[in-house]
DNA sequence: ATTAGTGCAAACACTTTGCACGGGT
DNA sequence: ACCCGTGCAAAGTGTTTGCACTAAT
């Protein structure tokens, strides 16, 4: 009961099942924001009849819940990120990793201050900040 | 041939054809954003006979000559952007209207400038900066 | 004449859905 | 016992591709 994926389950009111505590195990141990599909292959080992119902459901459900960050950073398909303190992210257009960039000094103000809740009298609730290019190991 | 449509086609050694040059100005004309699809829907009055190959060939062209941008803002589908002027995106989870945002004063540096061509080792092509939730007129 | 571009249809990749069964509460 | 969650397969959505024909150079 102690177990923070119970604690989290619980939290947004979701049943506590072994396939969620092991997306959210996987997501927190995997910092290469994974796909949908990367995840239920990687769960294919522990989990033999795991679905892709039930990881989509599961990150839509979490993602809903903003207890991981559903990211649009690769054109392809939808990544999601288990981390929830500010930061912004990398995409590598050779080899397709996203790292995390946690130097946000580019921004003059911090996304979560009041001031940028509107914007152009739009309501913003969230701000994503994408960088794209060559990672350190390609531009080589 | 003086057609800013011609000339800026041959300038990334495209063939002139009347379905790019139309695509060209819609985009041009139309600030919404479109996806590919929304393209092809409205170029079709125009050119009975237009298709979806054309349209996503071109957009993809132009986009790789970096004479438009392609968006990942929207969950569902590519948007296209014919301004080139550095500016950021609001999009509305509600009606799915892309808004510009001229005002970057939230952002430190100028993403053009040299010092943002490289960070955490990684070389930057490029940085897009996402704004999401409702809009003006879907928030009342 | 040469060769890139077009249009059609089929194929693709990723995601979502319907439904019956099984497991968490 | 209730009903949410799972797993399976099928369907859906947006995008890409192969190929023969057409048109731009």
């Amino acid at each position: 009961m102690k177990d923070w994926t119970v604690i989290l389950l619980k939290e947004i009111g979701l049943r506590v099942t072994p396939q969620r505590r092991a997306i959210l195990e996987l997501l927190k141990e995997n910092g290469s924001h994974p796909s949908a599909e990367t995840i239920y292959f990687a769960l294919l080992k522990t989990h033999p009849s795991i679905s892709f119902a039930t990881v989509y459901n599961t990150l839509a459900k979490l993602a809903e819940a903003e207890k991981i960050q559903q990211l649009e950073i690769d054109p392809q398909r939808k990544r999601f990120d288990h981390c929830l303190t500010p930061h912004h992210h990398f995409y590598c257009k050779a080899c397709g990793r996203i790292f995390d960039v946690l130097d946000d000094s580019f921004l003059l103000k911090n996304v979560h201050e009041p001031e940028f809740k509107d914007v152009d009298d739009h309501q913003v609730d969230s701000i994503q900040v994408y960088l794209k290019g060559l990672c350190k190991d390609c531009k080589k």
